[in-house]
DNA sequence: TAGATTGTTAATCGATTAACAATC
DNA sequence: TAGATTGTTAATCGATTAACAATC
């Protein structure tokens, strides 16, 4: 892999894509794909499918295409999986819950250590097997246990502060559901994910077509 | 508004940041703010407030800048909100839960009217006060009620008879959480949430900075 | 070998940033 | 009025697309 140049936003946010449909591919036992046929598929140019992979290096033959195992096995490889990564989840409510819940995050290796939450009443129990500890646990577990991720699902309010606990116990990145953008130092990776931006999203393009048709 | 010149993706994409950026700044009795101001919030460039903000008309004044209530308004409007946009839950797993629990998008205009599901046990019952009914009856609620958005919660082996049925019955937007991407005919917005892709993007990211240690 | 298809360079397109006259 | 800040045009930057020699 090339180091040196850092590879764009556009080309990150891709790649899931990209093995979402190799993963598909595998499935129905094709072996061997070309740019052209796989652009074809995810509605994008077979240039930019080619120029997508090169940012990490030749992974195609000339006159044959890629190889779909291979190709699906070295963008596993490029987006960190492969391994275990274990995670926590900050915060029980019912989103939270809904993705301890979800089978398909293990799977990829993305597993889910504890949950921990700020009501007496739940801690201790269990949610999908896995043990609620009290949210001032946090910090001692994911040093302790070498979490590499935190799953936050809290209410905006407890947020930043959950944040700092986690970063400074050595967190590695942060999957943020929280209304707010989160910030964090260098070295620490965050993604936020906000659904009423998305939604929002969707509403302005009902809008955008009603508008057209006047 | 001008209609003749397509918005771009990247702008559209700001849009609820900017109306999440202005909601805070409202709350915190701010009146008046520049686009220099606005942008150092949000980690862009006052040129490209001002751009982004040009596409829609000119709200702000030289030598003042903009009203924060009067561009939070207009950016609502711009992102089609303001009345009720009516919205039917199909899938009542534990994502379709969350998301029915969620709070904050019915004050946003994004009312569950119906959930609709398979499974025999739940009909009839309610989430959050919200009956569920059965997925048979879902196409002629969408249509004898003029059901706006679909928010799709379901296996993906499920999600391309629902989509069917939705666009049939007239749907306006869809608002997919399953595995896979949908497409839908010309006049039907779609905006697809992938949260696994989402956290393989984190992936990426931690192992990013990792490489760049090394 | 001939045909297919890559990796990569060059051309194009679009989005972001800079600059500044207009004006509140 | 003087200072501030917009709206908008021009410049720059980066991402996408096209083209093609290399080669399986």
């Amino acid at each position: 892999m090339n180091r040196s140049k850092k590879v764009s936003d556009a080309v990150i946010k891709r790649l899931p894509r990209y093995y979402r449909h190799l993963s598909a591919l595998m499935e129905s036992g094709v072996e061997r794909i070309s740019s052209k046929e796989l652009a074809a598929r995810m509605n994008i140019t077979a240039s930019q499918v080619r120029q997508d992979l090169n940012n990490f290096g030749g992974f195609g033959h000339q006159g044959y295409g890629y190889n779909v195992n291979i190709l699906y096995r070295e963008i596993g490889a490029i987006l960190g999986l492969g391994g275990e990564l274990p995670c926590i989840m900050a915060g029980a409510g019912h989103l939270g819950t809904a993705i301890i819940n979800y089978k398909g995050f293990a799977s990829r290796g993305f597993v889910i250590k504890k949950i921990f939450d700020i009501d007496e009443n739940i801690i201790g129990k269990e949610i999908n097997g896995i043990e609620i500890m009290h949210i001032k646990d946090m910090q001692n577990y994911i040093r302790d246990n070498s979490v590499e991720i935190a799953m936050l699902c809290v209410p905006h309010s407890a947020a930043n502060e959950i944040v700092k606990c986690a970063v400074e116990a050595g967190i590695k990145g942060i999957w943020n559901f929280s209304y707010h953008d989160i910030s964090v130092p260098d070295g620490v990776a965050v993604v936020n994910v906000h659904l009423s931006d998305s939604l929002m999203t969707l509403s302005y393009k009902i809008n955008e077509i009603k508008n057209k048709g006047l």
